[in-house]
DNA sequence: CGCCGAGTTGAACTGAATCAAGAAACGTGG
DNA sequence: CCACGTTTCTTGATTCAGTTCAACTCGGCG
């Protein structure tokens, strides 16, 4: 493994938690590399999530199919971790893929090392803890988001907030996160480009 | 303070997170008593929350205003801790209302006294790591029931898995619960009591 | 060159919102 | 304990955001 992407995830979670030297070196140890082609998946719907990800460089959608239909929770890019962290969490099978939106470098953890983190170091639940009301936060204002604002809002909150983002995904990927189908982001975008 | 209700506490405690009397001993100690009128205000929109409150009895709802309507996020009940929770973990003005739906007494921790329990103990970390653990799985579950169910289907779920609930609450409460308003729920209950 | 997935457009449709009005239930004070 | 005013619930008519289905275009790629 390319020693860079270790201090990458070392630098990541000095600025993110603190630096805890005698803990990250090793937390950062336990990572092991894995690489994602575009299109991929790091785990499929009635699988189980062994894993949580740390993207070295690339992206990932998280979304579950209903209809026929991808419905997107969530987009992650580098420097974030990403999983199906109700499958990691509660060991039942994931309701989620989660997809590599372009060739995408991971480190990851399995379940079973982290929990030996968890019960041998006391400073790790901390960690734990403050990464899951992190992601508590992010779901609650998304919910937010979707419960007073239109499909519109939402698309110019996204183009004002994160314009990169929109150019380089596809149209059903951002139609998706949305909460929208395809054909409905593609008649905003008329009227919002004019 | 009556006594039962620490004893309340302390039993959901050790069977929620395991027993752990050195920690829950202190920690139950650390909780004060506040009491709750029907239609009050736990917490208010615009500002900041310094408690965690544990209900003893009674329920209540959480929501936002938008174009004078309630949005509900979520309805908690006896034995469940509730809380302006992303106010109370980022320090920033609610965004929020907390009511109590009956008069409700709960046993409320101070965020500066749950501080003090991270800072000084171990295991304190990783109660609080579960607890939001448990939070984000909550409102993921969510998320997916409101991107592949109609309203009917969200009520007719609720009916099945929590029928008391609905006889209790008041339609306009049930119908912001599910993310609906009180006359499309009114007509929604015409169709599926007939 | 031909194809195939991605994006766009149109037309009809649908679930739920909106506005308005009336009926029922509630609680508050006299 | 009743009377009155205020919510709450229901119903109807209309509107609207977004879906659905189908057809067509475009750009890239084998």
């Amino acid at each position: 493994m390319d020693p860079a992407y270790s201090d990458q995830l070392y630098r990541y979670l000095t600025q993110t938690f603190g630096p805890k030297p005698d803990l990250w070196k090793p937390f950062v140890q336990a990572f092991d590399y894995a690489e994602y082609p575009k299109k991929s998946f790091l785990i499929q719907n009635g699988e189980l999530e062994n894993y949580l990800y740390f993207i070295v460089e690339g992206g990932t959608s998280s979304f579950f199919v209903h209809d026929g239909r991808e419905k997107c929770l969530d987009l992650w890019f580098a420097d974030h971790f990403v999983s199906s962290y109700v499958s990691f969490l509660t060991r039942q099978p994931s309701q989620i893929f989660i997809q590599a939106l372009f060739p995408t470098k991971t480190l990851r953890i399995h379940y079973d090392v982290l929990q030996e983190f968890y019960q041998n170091s006391d400073e790790s639940n901390k960690v734990g803890r403050l990464f899951a009301e992190g992601l508590y936060i992010a779901r609650t204002q998304r919910e937010i988001r979707f419960l007073s604002q239109t499909a519109e809002e939402r698309y110019r909150d996204l183009l004002q907030h994160q314009s990169e983002l929109v150019r380089q995904l596809p149209v059903k990927t951002i139609a998706s996160y949305l909460g929208i189908h395809p054909e409905s982001l593609s008649r905003i975008r008329r009227q919002v480009t004019l």
